[in-house]
DNA sequence: ATATAAATTTAGGTTTGTCTAAAAATTTTA
DNA sequence: TAAAATTTTTAGACAAACCTAAATTTATAT
């Protein structure tokens, strides 16, 4: 139905659209797909024609209802994709986006769904990323980001903010993983970082730059 | 590394290409893909100056090692993920074969590895054709079409010559499903027409356009 | 309010893969 | 073997997606 190319667009501007309802802007796109802006004033134009956005010269675009649609559905189809290679096939969760870049074009809506059902109707991808339903719903309550989570208080690593290769493989290294019961036991107000009680059993140390980017539940 | 089109050509080469070198035809190629035979020349000089294919005019194509191996390996992708839809996401035999077109493009070389892992290192697909290693080895012990098999000798249905979604449909609806036990018991001379038993329980009669299209061993 | 800077669009091209129509080479037929 | 038929290649175009350089519009600073 729709190229690979415009799916990817659609996804990049629906994840730069803001809450408020400002056009997304030809630079962010630009930078964002790592292409040139000139390149996406001509994919504009087409997904205009389209009707799968709305855009005004000079005043960015609104992805329309339509365009939101395949949107969402592409970033499904994705995070369902990563569940598989992580749960199935035993990919870490630093491995798993760039293939389900690939993957998410494929193009059958009974591969989706008999996927979705092997995997037992997943809700949350190996990052912690809501996987919205069929109908596009995300049944969204959004995590806290751990640095602003109180002392003592019991909490459950259930996402990350940062999702690069590096900060994932990180987490893995001091053994964060997704799951997993956490405290704060003590935060250090000269930078803010903080010690750890992971299960009631290790206590480690992390930054507020590492603290900034979990969010938990 | 090869695009879409590239992996394309090189497996329909690869499928036409006679056990004696004779070149494969320009128009041969321009069917099997559904194309026009002025396509198949621009690409043939594309795939001749990537050395995948040796050139020349009017005298059709050959596959050089090279491009042997990158269409054994589209087929070996292709292959294991027909086993991946039939089994694991419970696709029928007559489905699996478009998707599959589509996934065999995926690169990454990390995620067929485990994928085959994962499917146990299957030797065969839906349609029991042979899955090649990742060294482009067939363990090829070809079967022999069921028309051919002399009576009352048991046989293994491990085949289709044929494998068009018609095909494959009528076969399911006749119960012929692949290792299934089978014996001749009665042909007829008029029209070649056979009565078989099917693991020593049921008979069933097919015709000679059907069991033509059926590999036994 | 201008001048400068930044963002965006337009103009003109490239690459990949496709097409039709016409020319050239090869094969078949008589 | 010469004519006819078939196959293959070439010529010229087109659409998708990209690019650089230049022009235009909008935003920012003095
Ligand atoms: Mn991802
Ligand atoms: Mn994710
Ligand atoms: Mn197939
Ligand atoms: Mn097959």
């Amino acid at each position: 139905m729709y190229s690979f190319t415009e799916e990817n667009y659609l996804k990049a501007i629906y994840k730069l659209s803001d809450v408020d309802g400002n056009g997304v802007s030809t630079n962010s796109i630009a930078e964002n797909l790592e292409t040139k802006a000139a390149s996406v004033t001509d994919m504009i134009k087409k997904l205009s024609n389209k009707k799968l956005l709305k855009y005004e010269k000079y005043k960015g675009v609104n992805l329309t209802p339509k365009g939101k649609d395949v949107a969402i559905q592409t970033i499904r189809k994705h995070r369902i994709w990563e569940v598989f290679l992580h749960e199935k096939l035993k990919f870490g969760w630093e491995e798993v986006h760039d293939v389900a870049e690939q993957l998410e074009h494929i193009q059958s809506e009974l591969l989706i769904n008999k996927l979705d059902e092997f995997l037992g109707f997943p809700t949350h991808d190996p990052h912690g990323d809501p996987i919205p339903g069929k109908n596009g719903e995300f049944q969204g309550n959004p995590f806290a980001s751990l640095d602003t989570v109180e002392i003592h208080k019991k909490v459950v690593l259930s996402g990350v903010i940062n999702h690069s290769v590096s900060f994932l493989q990180h987490l893995k290294k001091i053994d964060l993983t997704l799951g997993q019961q956490l405290t704060i036991i003590e935060r250090n107000d000269y930078d803010q970082s903080l010690k750890l009680m992971l299960n009631d059993q290790v206590e480690i140390f992390i930054s507020n730059e590492v603290a900034k980017n979990i969010l938990v539940k």
